[in-house]
DNA sequence: CCCTTTTTAATTGTATTATAAATACTATTG
DNA sequence: CAATAGTATTTATAATACAATTAAAAAGGG
């Protein structure tokens, strides 16, 4: 059990989060009532009444007086919110979930690398280099060199100097690890890969902020076409 | 009183959510503890705490036991959420802020063009056809023009068909409203402005994702130039 | 005197019970 | 049948008690 060493809230909320991303409450069911889940869970009603609210917090319920807690539309949902995201990523995988994910970092991550080349500090392009050279030089496991190259993209985003391109962090994490399961996790990252990571670097460095878009647009366009393909080739089977 | 119909917990949740994103309490401060809380609103605990629970689920503070009730560092704040969005809304004009709205919005309205000229559905152009009609012919108040131009940028974001740029209309919105504050609220949308606006439609409605994505960058461009310009001479002053 | 350990006390975490408020549903009445 | 009033269900709030955590103080040992 992962979640033990959190308090009973926290587990709470962490569990019926999981089942609501994952499908188990669509969207406008109902949940147990606060009876039934101090009864499910056998913990009071003062931590199911806080989990209740933490998941209000975040969007995926509503809770009412006689109309019970029920599950809002998912446009309400914060999926932007770092335990959403995780919820998600502890799901099914979905080849639409895996386009959707790469349709935003398309919007994000260029222009994240033209704010870098604008506004980069020198330890902030430290950073992006130690995690080039951790990339580099990731001759042991297959994990540290996906782990580098998520501090890759960290580490843009933190030059951006942008404190919302900041707290997108997290989605640009978990779109890279969705993207981890559909690559085969055994396949490190290709040295052609790595080769456009350093030549954005280089642009973020030498201060050419359109170059850098460029170079990061191009080679996600790249990588959202296969998918494209792959779904395509998925529907002309399902005829 | 705006929040006088909410119940006792949310209207904790909205003050004390406006005194962080306000910087009454800074970034390391530490909150009221639940007793002082409890006093200083005239509520039970139970309100209190599960104010505190929710601010907790939207990334402000962190509360454990003695420890107390302390706001956690900026970039855990969950800047996407609804709530978040409209309290940072309440605080003071800041050039600096509709700087970083900009940054993002650039990246997010040209790509969700480009993802509405492949994607979208004959009822969705009809919404985006709506909100520039509403927009052309608002004759009337100032504020209708601008409604009808957050309803415009909504709409395309409804038209990418991906939930991440959807659930980002709350984002854009907020942005806009923003800007509004700057650009002097009695100006109403101008022509040209509307034109450029039309001229996106039509990109996406004869479906030319990579031109709708160029004509909205080169607008975006423009309009955070012109901001840059402001902060360059506000800079220049301060010497 | 300094370092480690133990104790203490402050604060949040959880449980329990009671009552209030809101509202979907039912029954009544004209 | 429609409008109204009543009822019952569910969440909202309150009050109190105790448990768990942990920062800080006190005690102990070298």
């Amino acid at each position: 059990m992962e979640s033990s060493h959190r308090n009973l809230t926290q587990q709470v909320v962490h569990e019926l989060g999981r089942k609501i991303m994952e499908g188990s409450y669509k969207v406008g069911d109902s949940l147990p009532s606060e009876a039934d889940l101090c009864t499910q869970f056998d913990i009071s009603r003062t931590a199911t009444r806080e989990a209740v609210k933490m998941l209000t917090a975040k969007g995926l319920i509503s809770s009412r007086p006689r109309q019970g807690i029920k599950v809002v539309d998912s446009k309400h949902w914060n999926l932007f919110d770092v335990d959403v995201l995780n919820w998600i990523l502890l799901g099914k995988p979905d080849l639409y979930l895996l386009r959707h994910f790469l349709q935003l970092r398309l919007g994000i991550e260029p222009e994240a690398a033209y704010l870098a080349a604008q506004y980069a500090q020198e330890d902030e392009l430290t950073a992006i280099e130690n995690a080039l050279a951790r990339m580099k030089d990731a001759t042991n496991g297959q994990d540290d060199t996906h782990e580098a190259d998520i501090e890759f993209h960290q580490s843009v985003l933190s030059a951006s100097n942008n404190p919302f391109f900041i707290q997108l962090k997290n989605f640009i994490t978990t779109a890279l690890k969705v993207n981890i399961r559909f690559t085969n996790r055994m396949i490190p990252v290709t040295v052609a890969e790595y080769q456009a990571h350093v030549d954005i670097f280089e642009l973020i460095k030498n201060k050419k902020p359109q170059a850098a878009f460029d170079a990061a647009m191009i080679t996600q366009r790249a990588t959202l076409a296969i998918v494209n393909e792959q779904i395509s080739v998925l529907e002309n089977k399902a005829l």
